[in-house]
This record gives structure tokens, sequence and C-alpha cells, in this order.
DNA sequence: ACAATGTACAACCGAATGGTTGTATATTGG
DNA sequence: CCAATATACAACCATTCGGTTGTACATTGT
């Protein structure tokens, strides 16, 4: 496995927590994934400037959590899901490196343990 | 549903997202998820000093992905399974949403969703 | 007893964050 | 054409972050 691509997939994960580190961000985030709003739009919802409200959209964008897309002056932004789900996966992937765990105690030790939950 | 425990959830969300958002930090999480790590045993394995580590560590720790005990001089760490199902629950949360599945965001609209996939 | 080990924490530093205001540039509606 | 709207972006500011070194303290091994 290359350090090249690994290295790029850590960047991407770096850019998609910390683009969820914030609960500006994953309000927005959770309003885009229903459907499209403007960026106007969305700014009107939180007690911030519009510059602020954009920098965060602009943060979930560079993640790829977020896509835009143009419409005439408006700008609208739409939750991506794959780039959810590979976020997930990543979680799921920790949580597989703690089922390799169990099965080495398992070894060691000799006590049965229950592989599910 | 009360602000209070909302309020919790959402810190609770800031803080472990902030862990995950270094890839040193995830790789002690990947490290103590296999099994109990003293914190010089961690140390080891990174290029900066131990004093860094023993932050990043800390901040895993405050996140609740992480968790310590102590053993002589030595404070094993290893990494807390439930802690990191939350947050991949956090993410399929968000995944139904984007299905339509969840009406949740309390505020704003009723934007018809298509829901496929 | 005492030197070595393991940990914690404070103080400091440069860089990044999250916010602000202000300015520039398109696009639209009348 | 012109004013209003929607966006982008620069400059600035206070705070947080990720790293450093240094100090203090408890536990261990000899």
């Amino acid at each position: 496995m290359d350090n090249e691509a690994n290295q790029q997939a850590e960047d991407a994960a770096d850019a998609m927590f910390h683009a969820l580190a914030d609960r500006t961000r994953r309000d927005i985030l959770r309003r885009v994934l229903t459907g499209e709003h403007s960026v106007s739009t969305l700014a009107a919802s939180y007690d911030m400037s519009f510059a602020a409200v954009q920098k965060h959209v602009a943060v979930l964008e560079r993640s790829g959590l977020l896509v835009k897309r143009r419409s005439g002056r408006e700008q609208l932004a739409s939750g991506d899901l794959e780039a959810v789900r590979s976020v997930r996966s990543m979680l799921l992937e920790l949580e597989d490196i703690w089922r390799g765990r169990i099965s080495r105690i398992d070894e060691l030790i000799g006590m049965p343990v229950d592989p599910n939950t």
C-alpha cells in the first residue's frame, strides 16, 4: 500500500473530521442533506454574518461533504451522501480494528469472546 | 426535546470529531483499539516530544474515545468502542436525514426528498 | 536510599480557526 | 440603465491548536 495514496486519504480524513467538528457546519450539512439551499438562505438561519456562514460552507465544500452548483446568481449547496458514507466507513474500520483485539485475546487467554454487537 | 441534552450532545460531537481530525490522534486511537498501551509506549512511536503525544492522548481522553487506567507508574490507554460507535451513529443519522427518514430539522422546511438508494 | 522511569502540567510560540467589516464582481428585476 | 441581490474574498482580531522545553512528582528497581 503506497504511502502516496495513504497520505491523501489521511488528508481527506483530516478535512472531513475537521469540517464535522463544528456544530454550525454539522447543522448546515443536515440542511443541505435534505435538499439544495442557497448560501443566502443558509446564512439567514444563523445568528452570524453572511461571510461567516459562507466560510463554513467553503470548509464543508473543501472537505467534499458539500457540493455547490451555480444557478444564476445563486450558489445552490447540497450534501454529498457518498462523502458522508466514506466518513462512516472510516469509523467502521476503527471498530474492525477493535474486533481484531478480541480474537487475539481469545487466542491468548483461551476465553471465548462473543464477537457480535 | 430539551435543549439541555441536545447541547450536551453537540458538545460531545464537537469533542469527538475534533479528536478525530488529527492523523496522529487517529493513529493513536487505532493502536489503543488493538489493546492497552502506556503513554510512554505510544510516545515512542512518534517523531515528536513526549509532552506532545501526552496532549494528544488527553484530547482523545476528553472526547471519550480513549480511556486511561493506572497501573503502577504507568497510565494504560485503551480505545472505547462504544464512543467510536456513537460517532458512527451520528454519521448514520446524517445519512438518514438524506433519505428523508428523519423529520428532525425542527425549524424550516419540508422539502420533498427523493427517497432512493 | 536513590537514580531512573512514567506522567502531568505550565509557559511559551507560530500557525490555524472562527468570527468581524469592508470591498469587488456578477446577475437579476423593474 | 440602475438598484438590489448573491456571492466571493481580503484584512483584521481574539482564541485555539499543535508543537516545544522545563519543572514537579510519584513509582520502581537496584
